[in-house]
Formats: structure tokens, C-alpha cells, sequence
DNA sequence: TTGAGATCTTAACCAACGTCAATGAGTCGC
DNA sequence: GCGACTCATTGACGTTGGTTAAGATCTCAA
């Protein structure tokens, strides 16, 4: 009834649990938290970034603009990193990044990235990991994408991040799903009456 | 006129341009080239990595499975790597890999990863910066397959890998493209009528 | 030559999305 | 309340992809 919406990209599946209580706390007490405007931009395509996020509360949703045209990439909620930390210098933002509400934020910089993996050496190892595994996960997801219809697609949406559709408007959700805001709502009515006649 | 095809994902732009020519040739030395003949899997879905593949000669595809039916997701050919190196023990592959043509490949399995960057230490830093920035691309790929028309991916796919096109059947190319073969057939048709006015 | 198999094309029909335009519903500031 | 604005819905219409089925090539093997 209320499990707290699992992310898309299994983002997820908490690889601290590797770390010790101890160690935990220490990660903790090393995190810096920042509040973001709603509206306010992380950051923007092509700009080199400089920090990490992950959303403690609020919600973040990335796109691309493509002919002024903005289409949703994906959505961040609480507890889901926006972008890998262990990312190199150099690394150029593939996107746009904006924060949907009021945002808590965990930031991480270079330097402070550094300072934790000075104090939690192992971290480092798990994060290079988490980084592997969620580009094969990026993989799938565009596997998913080509494999499946618009409808599919939001069923697995309603599925899987059922509170994400009560949190953004549908027009941005019609983006992430690479169609349009009239064709989402007719697909909404579509279901609607197909599942009305299966729940007699 | 004859260059020879641009990948899809910048799997490209020899980063190893970083190393010195000395460096470059230890690393050539330390190749270890095979043959797998058209046909033969390099991996499935589900099984444990312990080898990552660079196509040195011949065309490499990958896919899923879904309802019985492939989708293609990606070719390989002459100079592409089909996963990026610096892969982490326990890493799953995520899709299967099929030869479509009698491959030469430079394969590495982890002791051989080990070995190389014992004897070149700056090449570990070059591939997880490269791992990354292909991270990005692959988010970048999945919003262009999503603002995009099937024409206009055919039409970039024709733009950035015009040989592929002549490589591979056209089902294939159908399901990487994300339709059926039906449809890729008129969609051709469509715009040689379209070009064959243009180019009065 | 004949037949089987694989691949590509074409046609006909339907379902679904895009576009354009109009209408509601909700919020906000005045 | 009122207008302005944003967002969701609906309808009409055209375009395009999916499906099904048929046919055209081509290759390969008997």
C-alpha cells in the first residue's frame, strides 16, 4: 500500500548495506546537505560538472532540449542519486537537470568526494560497481524502450513509481514516455475502461 | 567519401591517444587476439562477465529477448568494444552478443585486466573516465531514441553508419531501429520518393 | 531443375500517435 | 468575483506503424 515507489533504474538496492554501522554514520556525518528551489537547475547540458546529487526530499526530473523541445529523461525522488558519484574531471553533463519542488539535496564535490573516500576507502570499490551495474541497467532501459508500446510503458510506469504520477504533471510524464500529452490521456482513458471491465 | 563509419555511441575517439607511443605498443603487445566464427554467442543475458570483446575484424551484435522476439540494441564492428573494459567482478551480462560475421577480437578476460594495468597504471584512470563518459552517451542515446521518429533514426543511422546498412540484413536493422521489417521497408521507399525531388 | 529457406517488398486494413483546435478544471493574483 | 495562466481532456483528421498475407529474389542443396 505505501512501499515508497522503487526507482526505474535500480538506482536502488542500497549497496551501503556493505558498509559497517561505524562507517555508515561516518558517511553520514561527512554529507552535505544543501535546499534547492523548486525550479532551480542542477546543472545544464554541456556544462562540466562539478557535483553529485542525491535527493533527500523533493523530486528532480532531467531532460534533454532537442528543437526547443524539452523531453524528460527521468525522475529522481528521495533516495535516488541524480548522477554516479565517482565520476573523473572532465565529465560533461549529458543534460539538464531541475528540481520539480523545494529540494533537500545531498552535494558532493570533487573535494569532498576525495575526503570521503580518504575515510572510507572501500566506498570507492562500491561505488566504481554501482557505477558498472547502472550502465548495463541504462542498457535495459533503452532495451525496454525500443521492445515496448507507449502503453507498456506506462503500465510498467504505474507499476513501478506509482507516486511519481500524483507528484509531476502529465505532460512531463507523457515526455518520459516519448509521447504526447493528448496521446497519454487517451491511452489513460483506454485503460480505464478496460480495467473497469475486468475488476467485475 | 569512404570513411570508415563513425560508431553510434563515441566508443570512439581513441582515448588511448593519452598514452605514449611506447606505452601504446606494450599494450599492443599484450593483445590477446581470437577468432569466433559468424554465428557463435560471446555472452547471454544472465551469465556472468568474465571477458570483455573489442572487434578487431567482422560485426558484432547485441540483443535481448523478450517474448521470444530480439531486439537489437547496438553493432559492433572494426575498432568498437562491445562492453567497456574496468569491469568489476560479479557483473552480469545484460544482454547476449552474437557474431554476424566470421570476428577477429581482442579479447581480456580479469587476470589479463589485471596484468595490463599493472604495466600501464595510467591506462586504469583512461578506461573508468572512458567507462563514464560512455555512461552518459547511453543516456544521451535513449533520449534521441525517444524525441525521435523511426525516420529520423534511420535517417541518422544512414548519416553516421551508412556501411552498416550494407552489412547487415534489414530485419536486423528494423528491430534496432525499433520497428518491424514492414515498416523500415516503406519508410525507405518513403524517403527515396522524398530525396529523388531534392536533388533536382 | 526443383524445392526449401531466408530476406525484402507490396498491399490492405486497423489501431495508435501527432497535430490542431476547442473546451474544462484548477490555481493564482488582483 | 474576474481574468490570466497552466494543465488535462476531447474531437476531427491525417500520418504512420503493426498485422496479415502474398509475391519476388536470392541462395543453397539435392
Amino acid at each position: 500500500m505505501s512501499t515508497p515507489d522503487s526507482p526505474s533504474l535500480p538506482n536502488s538496492q542500497d549497496p551501503l548495506q556493505a558498509l559497517t554501522e561505524q562507517e555508515r554514520e561516518e558517511l553520514v556525518s561527512l554529507q552535505r546537505l544543501e535546499r534547492r528551489r523548486k525550479g532551480e537547475h542542477l546543472f545544464r547540458s554541456g556544462q562540466p560538472l562539478s557535483q553529485y546529487f542525491t535527493v533527500v526530499e523533493g523530486c528532480v526530473r532531467t531532460y534533454h532540449l532537442h528543437d526547443g523541445e524539452e523531453f524528460t529523461l527521468d525522475f529522481y525522488t528521495e533516495g535516488q542519486t541524480v548522477l554516479p558519484a565517482v565520476a573523473s574531471k572532465g565529465i560533461v553533463a549529458p543534460s539538464f537537470a531541475v528540481c520539480m519542488e523545494d529540494c533537500l539535496l545531498n552535494v558532493t564535490d570533487e573535494q569532498l568526494e576525495q575526503e570521503v573516500f580518504a575515510r572510507l576507502p572501500r566506498l570507492k570499490e562500491i561505488c566504481r560497481q554501482q557505477g558498472e551495474q547502472l550502465q548495463l541497467t541504462h542498457q535495459q532501459e533503452l532495451a525496454l524502450h525500443k521492445s515496448a508500446t507507449p502503453e507498456q510503458r506506462y503500465a510498467h510506469l504505474l507499476a513501478t513509481r506509482p507516486s511519481l504520477l500524483q507528484r509531476v504533471p502529465q505532460y512531463q510524464i507523457a515526455s518520459y514516455l516519448g509521447i504526447k500529452p493528448e496521446s497519454l490521456s487517451r491511452l489513460r482513458k483506454r485503460l480505464q475502461k478496460n480495467s473497469s471491465g475486468t475488476s467485475t
